[in-house]
DNA sequence: GTCTATAATAGGATAGAC
DNA sequence: GTCTATCCTATTATAGAC
C-alpha cells in the first residue's frame, strides 16, 4: 500500500473513532465504509484480514498515541509534576473533556475480546506503568505507586462511563483533578 | 405467559448474565437460545418484541435488584454506616468480587444505546441518588454528597473495567474499601 | 486502488404444525 | 408452549473488470 501511507493513518483515526463510539461488535463494515469514504474493496485492500485486522491496527495506533502522550513526556527532564500535567492534558484532549468513550473499554466488551486480549492488556499495563513511574520518580514507594496508578486509570475509565450515562462531564473533570492532586502526593 | 412466571425470572437472570458478559450487540439469539435452553419460538413467545424486549426486561430486572440492594436497605432505621456496609456487600456479591462486568456499562456501549437511554440513565441516577441520600443522612452537605456519589459509582465502574483488563480484582476491592472509608466522612 | 457484482453466512424474526 | 422449517435482511468477505 505505497500510495497511501499518510492517508492510512487518517483512516485509522476514523476507525478508532467508530470503534470507540459503537464498539467492535456494533461497528459494521457498511458503517466503516460510510465513515471512511472507502468502498469495501478498498478496505480489504488495506486490511486483507478484514475487520479484525482493522481493530488490531487501530489498537496499534492507539498504543502509538499512548507512547506520545505517556512515555515521550516521561523521558524529558521536567519535574514529575509537570510531566503529570502534560499527561492529563493529553488525556483530557483525547477523551474530549469526557465526551468520548475509551477504545480499550469498548474493545474489552466485545464478544471477540479474547482475540484482542494481549494488545488490550498490554495497553492497560503500559499506561499503569507510566503512571507508576511518575509516582516513583516523585518519591512514592513503588508498590503504593502501582496501586495508585491502577486506581487512577480506573477513575478515568469509570468517569467516562458515568459521564456518558448521566450526560455530564463533571465526573471526568473531577477524576483528572483528583489525579492531579493525589497521584504524586507524599 | 401464565405457566412460567417463576422460571421467567431465571431466564432473565441468564439473559442478564449474557448481556453483561458479551454486550447487547455481541449477544446473538442463537447464543441466548443456547444459554437459556429455550428455542427461538419460545423466546419469541415470552418476548414478542425480540432481543430489544429481552434487554428492556433485563434492565427492569436489574432495577429491581438495585431496589433490593440500594433502596430497601435505605428504608431501615440502621445507621448510615451500617446501610453503606449492606450496599457494599450487595455490590460485591453482584459483581462477584470484581470478576463480572456491569450490565449498565455494556448496554451503554451498544450501537443501539439510544433505544435504552432512558432506563440506563434512570438506573445511574437512582444509584447515585441512593448513595447521595446516605451521605446527606450522615451529615454531608447535599451538593458534596451528590458529587461523592457520582464519583463513587464511577470508581466502581472503572474498577470493573481495569480489573477485567489486567485480570486482577485488586482495583475493585480497593474501590469498595475507598467508598467505605470516605463516602460518609465529614 | 477502486468499482460492481456476488457469494456465503449469520442474525433477527415469523409461520404453522403439534 | 415448543418444534421444524423458513424468510428476510444485514454482514462479512471475495471475484473480476477497470
Amino acid at each position: 500500500m505505497p500510495a497511501a501511507i499518510r492517508p492510512l493513518e487518517e483512516v485509522l483515526d476514523l476507525l478508532l473513532d467508530s470503534f470507540r463510539t459503537d464498539g467492535y461488535d456494533g461497528t459494521s463494515l457498511a458503517r466503516i465504509s460510510e465513515v471512511t469514504g472507502l468502498g469495501k474493496s478498498s478496505l480489504y485492500h488495506y486490511f486483507p484480514g478484514g475487520k479484525a485486522e482493522m481493530a488490531a491496527k487501530v489498537l496499534r495506533r492507539l498504543e502509538q498515541q499512548l507512547e506520545q502522550a505517556l512515555f515521550l513526556p516521561m523521558r524529558t527532564d521536567e519535574t514529575p509534576k509537570k510531566k503529570l500535567e502534560a499527561m492529563l492534558a493529553a488525556v483530557d484532549a483525547f477523551y474530549e473533556g469526557g465526551r468520548k468513550a475509551c477504545l480499550l473499554e469498548r474493545m474489552c466488551a466485545s464478544v471477540d475480546r479474547k482475540r484482542f486480549r494481549r494488545p488490550l492488556q498490554h495497553a492497560f499495563v503500559s499506561w499503569i506503568g507510566a503512571l507508576e513511574s511518575l509516582g516513583v520518580e516523585a518519591g512514592v514507594p513503588r508498590e503504593a505507586a502501582k496501586l495508585r496508578a491502577q486506581d487512577a486509570l480506573a477513575s478515568i475509565e469509570g468517569a467516562l462511563v458515568v459521564a456518558a450515562a448521566i450526560d455530564d462531564t463533571g465526573p471526568f473533570r473531577r477524576a483528572l483533578d483528583q489525579i492531579r492532586t493525589s497521584l504524586l502526593a507524599r
